[in-house]
DNA sequence: CAACTGCCAACTGTCGACAGTTAACAACAT
DNA sequence: ATGTTGTTAACTGTCGACAGTTGGCAGTTG
């Protein structure tokens, strides 16, 4: 929405404080000190304010009046609902994508789709780099700025829940096997099939979050005892 | 996102100042000036500037750095992917409202019907109000709180778009249809109905704005003569 | 007369300090 | 011992002032 806010301080200081809520650096709940970050990160709290306030309305951090800022912790529920909004804008996004793509575009998508299924296969393991990757080539193939920005919001979210989970070998096996499965639909120019496979795929990573988030629950539970 | 913001200045600065800007009482294109939007609101440039961000991003207010905000003006190819985001959403809320709907659901969604169909033939005008009323009905039918936001915050886009224009009644005809079959979709609980028709309203409001926003923009040429 | 250059005013970006509120702690009363 | 209340420290909310940048204007030169 503002991208090259690269010049000012409050502009940085939404870069830095974003990746250091998004990379776990600042972990869920915590309460964050205006005075002690602006200290941190070497600028006065004006700048900061109106950076935390940025990032309030992207969802990244919660704003309780006279109490601050906190990273908010992920509740069941806020999962379902997000992924609701994710496969509504991602859905719409599959199917501009199978309408729009260019011979290119399917080029890009192929390659992504490849470059996974090597590093899944050599290291036992699907980096979340590559996934963000496909969809963002899914994404630029819809050609719709505005989805396209909101999608982003969306993941950002997603990633900040997902952060403290791992996730198993099965599904990622799955998701490789539905990333194909959508190259194949946009390729053909199939939107409506997009759209199915893409809606089975956020259906897949939604529940897979859901266990995680439980078993991370529980091992909290456990390790409190 | 925020909702409950009204203690601080800053929170009140954001509402006052939306109001400003989606009433039209700052036009289209007005750079907004700091220090006397300030004095006029009675606050400390510190709160404003906060407000000014917030609105920058939803999308009321474009940032350009050193040179401030400015209300944006609409082109074509904006509305067009404006209405791509607008569809993407409000789809997926028909389509869960069909699914989640309760009775007392479907009875406003046909109160609001009702009184848009009432308020038409009457007075020859079908106002905004009542259109946003059904719009907000059929979201509170969806039961999605995330894709309920978003929506709030692309209709606040569409309602900036269209200030200035003016609708006419032929369009409006087919909106009363379009509610009304959506209603019928939702009630029968056929989700893919439901998103069929609800995309054809937005495509149809769509096309609409845009030809709004021509006849406005010839008229503003010829005045300039 | 046109183009260039230096200056100037206005505005944004930033900072440090003050005021108001909240929450925790401690002292007291029951 | 427990509940209540007064106190206090820390933090957020707000303000006014300073510094840096931008765009326009006048003066100058070819």
């Amino acid at each position: 929405m503002t991208p090259p806010l690269h010049l000012s301080l409050a502009g940085q200081a939404v870069d830095v404080l974003r990746e250091l809520v998004l990379t776990g650096e600042i972990p869920s709940g915590t309460r964050v000190n205006e005075v002690e970050l602006a200290g941190r990160l070497g600028i006065s709290r004006g700048p900061l304010r109106e950076a935390i306030r940025h990032l309030a309305s992207e969802g990244v951090l919660i704003l309780v009046p006279h109490r601050g800022a906190h990273v908010p912790t992920a509740t069941p529920d806020d999962v379902r609902a997000l992924f609701e909004l994710r496969t509504a804008l991602e859905c719409a996004a599959a199917e501009l994508a199978a309408t729009r793509r260019t011979e290119a575009d399917i080029v890009l998508l192929r390659e992504v789709c490849a470059e996974s299924r090597r590093t899944y296969q050599a290291g036992e393991r699907f980096p979340h780099r590559l996934d963000l990757a496909f969809h963002q080539a899914l994404l630029d193939a819809a050609r719709s700025p505005q989805i396209a920005g909101q999608v982003r919001l969306v993941q950002q979210r997603v990633v900040l829940l997902r952060s403290g989970l791992r996730d198993d070998p099965p599904h990622q096996h799955a998701s490789l096997d539905d990333h194909d499965a959508l190259v194949t639909a946009i390729a053909a120019a199939d939107p409506v099939r997009a759209s199915e496979v893409m809606r089975r795929h956020l259906a897949r990573v939604c529940s897979q979050m859901l266990t995680g988030l439980a078993t991370a629950e529980a091992l909290e539970a456990s390790t409190a005892d």
